[in-house]
DNA sequence: TCCGACATGAGACTAAGTATCAGTTAGAAT
DNA sequence: ATTCTAACTGATACTTAGTCTCATGTCGGA
């Protein structure tokens, strides 16, 4: 059963008609590079409202096919998600994205529960850096190192 | 030297000028709530035109004055910057935000370093959850656990 | 094959931020 | 104090990203 398939039968048991647009945004978004924006789905589906090409974006969220990527400007790119919890690494320079599963933050959690009295439902990471290859091809004369834009 | 003479200090240190425009935004933001958007700053400081208020707001990002906090729906929202790198805690229901600065991330700096051949270069983290004062005046039927929108 | 809820596209609308530009001003040099 | 100019400003037009509305179309069950 191809990818497009169990998307479209996802859509199904989750009672979501499935249409002549919203196979065309998947189609789009199946041949798309890694990762994209609205705007890349937008111009691929052709024909498909852009009304629709948001709203079934947004369904695709929720049924976890696709998922959101934080780019460091606040721009949102997505990508066919991974099954699970995951977060991004993000090349600063050509934009490439990475998943990775690793995420301990069980004892983050316990401290900060204990130390504020809020009860953590979940979190959002991003880590951003520069692939092998941009930096090979860029050396980059002024290197900055583990910092965040807080 | 208050919080505003020290920030006028480091405007003129960089090169920039003290200006009125200047002055207003920053008296609107000290005595902004704890964390606010744009939006806010251009009606406490009125008068000032809307795109020096932007401009202004990017200038006191740069200046480490303020460090934004992005909320799951993609919303800025910024606060006045602590010291050195931190991390935000916002609850879901009331919007309120917490600095911490815990941040172990060495581990998997090591890990993704040596796995994806990345130079990581920073990171961005929000954790989200409900405050006590939420959680006890709405105790919400429906609970989730752990879980992020990736 | 009928029907109603679901879905759609066009286009108006909003929000958030940027670009342009003529006019003003901080603050340094004299 | 006067002059000078790069930095700064507000108004306003524009862009971009996303939402809302609504009349029309269609999926798929009865
Ligand atoms: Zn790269
Ligand atoms: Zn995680
Ligand atoms: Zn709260
Ligand atoms: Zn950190």
């Amino acid at each position: 059963m191809s990818d497009l398939e169990l998307i479209i039968q996802r859509l199904g048991l989750r009672g979501h008609r499935v249409t002549g647009s919203r196979r065309r945004v998947l189609d789009a978004l199946l041949a798309a590079p890694a990762h994209f924006t609205v705007d890349d789905v937008l111009q691929r589906a052709d024909g498909v409202g852009r009304a629709t090409v948001f709203r079934t974006m947004k369904l695709l969220q929720d049924l976890n096919v696709v998922c959101r990527v934080m780019m460091e400007d606040g721009s949102r790119h997505y990508r066919i998600s991974a099954r699970g919890h995951h977060h991004h690494l993000v090349c600063r320079s050509c934009g490439r994205v990475e998943d990775f599963a690793i995420c301990d933050v069980s004892a983050l959690v316990q401290e900060l529960s204990s130390s504020t009295e809020y009860e953590i439902e979940g979190h959002w990471l991003e880590v951003y850096g520069r692939c092998q290859s941009c930096r090979t091809t860029q050396p980059l004369a002024t290197a900055g190192s583990e910092s965040n834009g807080s």
